[in-house]
RNA sequence: GGGCCUCUAGCUCAAUUGGCAGAGCAGCGGACUUUUAAUCCGCGGGUUGUGGGUUCGAUCCCCACGGGGCCCA
């Protein structure tokens, strides 16, 4: 229960008593009748009792009021005026339908290319938003706008009822849903048009569009009023189809290579499968805490015990961490599992996913970027990705091989002098984690894909089959940044065990990005888990690197703080 | 978390040194039968993000808070 002021606090709880039933409202009957032994004042005669209620206003229409005109700009009042007219003159603001022949686009493109004041004879119904609009006289144009394009329309007062163009002059404005019946023509300047016969008000707008040049240009307002981006600018709806296609081949990709998809839960009762602090939540049947998942993988595995060998999902992960324009708090992943593959049946994979998503969207492999300068380029993706091991891809930027062996103080060296500060107790492996992120991951442009980490981070992958300091794990990069990453898995249900019980002593030590001891998963392991090739991938990421968008404008509704 | 910038009409933006808060689009009324951001004439529209302070006077200067953006960590 929240209220704004300790001063609300008996209010709030007489009301709260009240809307509960645990209090009832006296009424003028029982207070007159309560008669205590006689000892009535006069004050509680009926006379008194209706002048003492006179003084009480009355209570608030509460629905009037929220329908109210009053309080709003001059440009609402007017169409809420017209919404009056328009219902006066016997006309439905907001039918229930509109007859429709054709998409705005598939009038384009029936009529092909045709002279200035062409009639076509062909008659069609389209429908759509009123975008822009041009009165001459007796004859009015209006640019059309439906899911699939542009298209003008025309009307002559010579061609319509009376009644029809005083609408159409009157009370139709820019953002209104219409329907046209009418001939396809081109004007005398040779625009396509639809030349109306019968026009219909679909559905009235009682808010203005934004500037019809401009649009929205702050990229807060873009994101807030999401609507009225995709209404006034073209290139919204592009994006949000792009992200589409994205999504289908990557599906297209898995299924046709033989992956079934399948959905896990969402709400979650270890907190497991990645290193993230979890969003916590509460069920109410059951009284008990959940976490919503950051991961679908311990989940996925256990598919795997029960012998679905080849499965995927995609799917929506929630992490309560930091909210900026690289980072939402939900965001969609893909991890694929398949069993007797490992990280490299992987990696070939996971290039050929993004090659096919690349293509589904631009026609060819190639990634777009926006540079600091916005100045957007176009990389190619094509062929085979470079495979760097992280202690190859270090040794290189250091001029110095660095390999497994190379001790914790000379890494702390190399360190200091690429002006890192790290923790002077840190350990080998996030320490060289360390240096290649800030040598090599941060440098990256095109693909790479940085092989064979530390063991010690990824409590979740197996040991390197050649060196048990590391583990077959490779992490792809794009564009400075992570895209993807694989595993080999570990399928180990004891060295597992290991792994997450010192995970779980970090969380317990205050870590709270730490995995808990997932029981139910060991038991699962225990059961034997075959040999397994696994992949996760950002799909948020995936369609800002083919696009060169930010993550604001690749989710068509990212996290805002509320107004106020 | 730190630094810088920003918030003015429905939208996009102005406002000189602190001196009557403006324009374009949108809106309303009018003219106009081939426009393309139509054009022309006229009219209305403001809690300058919120709260304080300085001042005769604050959109402007100062402080705090809130939203957003950029850079850094």
């Amino acid at each position: 229960m929240c209220f704004e002021y300790a001063s609300d606090l008996p209010r709030v709880g007489t009301a709260a008593g009240s809307a509960e039933g645990f209090l009832t409202r006296p009424t003028l009957s029982s207070l007159l009748h309560r008669r205590d032994g006689g000892n009535a004042l006069d004050t509680a005669s009926a006379s008194h009792a209706e002048a003492v209620l006179a003084l009480i206003p009355p209570e608030p229409d509460l629905v009037a009021e929220a329908l109210s005109t009053t309080h709003l700009p001059e440009q609402m009042r007017v169409r809420r005026e017209k919404l009056d007219r328009i219902r006066a003159k016997g006309i439905d603001p907001y039918p229930v339908g509109c007859p429709r022949t054709h998409t705005l686009a598939q009038v384009v493109a029936e009529s092909g290319e045709l002279p200035p004041d062409t009639t076509t004879g062909r008659q069609v119904s389209v429908v759509g938003r009123i975008l822009l609009k041009r009165n001459l006289g007796g004859l009015g144009f209006a640019t059309l706008r439906d899911g699939s394009g542009d298209l003008q329309v025309m009307v002559d007062e010579a061609d319509v009822p009376a009644e029809t163009f005083d609408l159409w002059q009157h009370d139709i404005d820019l953002g209104d849903q219409i329907g046209v019946t009418g001939e396809v023509i081109t004007t005398r300047r040779g625009e396509l048009s639809v030349r109306v016969q019968e026009l219909m008000l679909t559905s009235k707008s009682l808010r203005p569009l934004p500037d019809k040049h401009k649009g929205l240009t702050d990229p807060e307002a873009r994101i807030r009023n999401r609507y009225l981006d995709l209404i006034v600018r073209p290139e919204a709806r592009d994006i949000a189809y792009t992200r589409s296609t994205v999504v289908r081949s990557v599906r297209d990709s898995l299924q046709a290579r033989g992956f079934f998809e399948v959905e896990t839960p969402v709400l979650q009762l270890i907190h497991g499968g990645a290193n993230a602090r979890p969003f916590e939540t509460h069920l109410n049947a059951y009284d008990l805490d959940l976490y919503l998942r950051i991961a679908t993988e311990l989940h996925l595995k256990r598919l795997l015990v029960g012998g679905m060998e080849k499965v995927f999902e995609v799917g929506r992960q929630f992490r309560n961490e930091g909210v900026d324009f690289k980072h939402n708090p939900e965001f969609t992943s893909l991890e694929v599992y398949e069993t007797y593959g490992d990280y490299h049946t992987m990696r070939v994979l996971t290039q050929e996913i993004i090659q096919e998503a690349a293509i589904a969207v631009h026609g060819s492999p190639v990634a777009l970027h926006t540079g600091p300068d916005g100045k957007v380029t176009e990389h190619d993706l094509s062929g085979d990705w470079p495979v760097k091991s992280i202690c190859e891809a270090v040794s290189e930027k250091l001029g110095e091989e660095i390999t497994p062996d190379t001790a914790r103080e000379d890494l702390l060296r190399h360190a200091g002098a690429i002006g890192l500060e790290v923790d002077p107790d840190v350990h080998w492996g996030p320490l060289l984690e360390e240096i290649y992120e800030e040598l090599c991951e941060s440098r990256t442009t095109t693909p790479v894909f940085y092989t064979d980490f530390p063991k010690e981070n990824s409590p979740l992958t197996r040991q390197h089959r050649d060196d048990p300091r590391l583990a077959e794990k490779w992490d792809l990069v794009i564009f400075a940044a992570e895209q993807g990453t694989a595993y080999s898995e570990l399928v180990d249900p004891v060295d597992q065990r290991e792994r997450l019980v010192s995970q779980s002593l970090r969380a317990a030590a205050g870590d709270p990005e730490a995995m808990q001891v997932d029981e139910d998963f060991l038991r699962a392991l225990e059961y034997g888990m075959p040999p397994t090739g696994g992949m996760g991938l950002g799909i948020d990421r995936l369609v800002m690197n083919l696009t060169g968008l930010s993550i604001r404008d690749t989710i068509l509704f990212p996290l805002v703080r509320p107004e106020r």
